[in-house]
DNA sequence: AAGACGGGGCT
DNA sequence: AGCCCAGTCTT
């Protein structure tokens, strides 16, 4: 383009940030697992179950549990049927496990409804875990409805493109009128779509691209010389430390004790190692009180660390051979059960710790 | 409006 | 080691 675009008036400019983005799609649009080839009509159940296991998630981190899920539940009515502890077992390692329940719950409601999503987003925003961003990705791009999906990667770009000096929380209203003034009739899911693939892949938190975008030249933050300072920064919080420990209570044939979390709160409905409380003091002296048998238990040397949003964590690991049979609440877990037993990441940190000092 | 809720990626 | 981030639900 050889015109002045600073030029243009709001609606011209509007046409030619939609133009230049759906441009970009056509030719540079990432291959992922859940997207339909071009020309073809989406799956709305890929749709949403692509949606909501990228919540929070990076594609790359997604792309594995989308396989896994369609594989085993190629339909929603498959997963409707489906255990509570098989969604959970399936999701394990993605984090947020409030999204489990919420996708086994949509999934069961969307069934009884004959297996028909609803395509209007407000009747969407009502389903079990479909909060403003999903209904509105699963209308434009699953059912062509003219609808503004806002992710953190659009949020990102439309600060830059109108140069909004806000932290992201603090400009939400202007984000959100922004988003929806540009949001086209015409393929909406697309350019959705499009602008998260630039965010991802070009517009990105820190470190844009600017030379490899095709917006730049409609960009309030190029102009400003300092694309990376949009949008604003928070303060940063701070992070409190945690301790606790977990016990690994094996048997000869190498199996051991496990058990489920509660299906609320942290790592709800995951498995763990059982273990004591985790608290800033840590267990101290009490810690045989979390040990789910009595037993000859062994430190192990080294310590099983996370970092969570708000706290990091710090695990010391007790191991013991025991003979008693499971006490109540607790089960076996066997070697070769280990990755589809529904271990959260820090779980399967401390087994892999015990088990490699076994 | 603020807090809870995991884990991965980047510098 | 620290900072950033492809949201939803609860209170």
């Amino acid at each position: 383009m050889s015109f002045n675009v600073s030029l243009l008036g709001a609606e011209a400019k509007r046409n030619e940030i939609v133009a230049r983005t759906l441009n970009w799609w056509d030719r540079n649009r990432r291959d992922l697992a859940w997207r339909a080839a071009p020309g073809e009509t989406p799956d709305p159940y890929r749709v949403w179950l692509s949606e909501v296991l990228l919540q929070q998630t990076t594609a790359q981190a997604a792309t594995p549990y989308f396989q896994a899920f369609v594989a085993k539940w190629p339909a929603v009515e498959d997963l409707a049927a489906a255990s509570h502890e098989a969604v959970i077992s399936a999701f394990a390692g993605l984090g947020y496990y409030s999204r489990a329940r919420n996708l086994h719950a949509c999934a069961k409601e969307i069934a009884q409804r004959g297996g028909r999503f609803p395509s209007q987003e407000a009747e969407l925003r009502t389903l079990p875990g479909v909060g403003a961003y999903t209904a509105a990705a699963i209308a434009a791009i699953a059912f062509g409805r003219r609808a503004a999906p806002v992710d953190g990667n659009i949020k990102r770009i439309l600060s830059r493109l109108y140069a909004l000096k806000d932290p992201i929380t603090q400009a939400r209203s202007a984000i959100a009128a922004a988003a929806g003034a540009l949001a086209p009739s015409n393929r909406p899911g697309d350019f959705a779509q499009a602008l998260m693939d630039i965010g991802a892949t070009i517009c990105r938190p820190r470190t844009p691209d600017c030379p490899a975008c095709p917006l730049s030249e409609v960009c309030a933050a190029v102009w400003s010389g300092v694309p990376e300072a949009y949008p604003g920064r928070a303060a940063a919080k701070v992070r409190s430390l945690r301790k606790g420990a977990v016990f690994f209570a094996h048997r000869a044939d190498g199996a051991f004790l496990a058990r489920r979390r509660p299906p609320r709160g942290l790592l709800a409905s995951t498995v763990e190692l059982p273990g004591t409380p985790w608290t800033s003091k840590g267990p101290g002296g009490a810690w045989r009180d979390g040990a789910p048998v009595a037993a000859r238990w062994r430190k192990l040397p080294e310590t099983v660390e996370q970092v969570f949003t708000h706290f990091a964590l710090t695990l010391t690991v007790y191991a013991a051979a025991v003979k008693d049979a499971a006490p109540d609440g607790c089960f076996w877990v066997s070697p070769d059960g280990v990755g589809e037993a529904g271990f959260s990441n820090v779980m399967r940190k401390a087994v892999a710790r015990a088990v490699g000092r076994q």
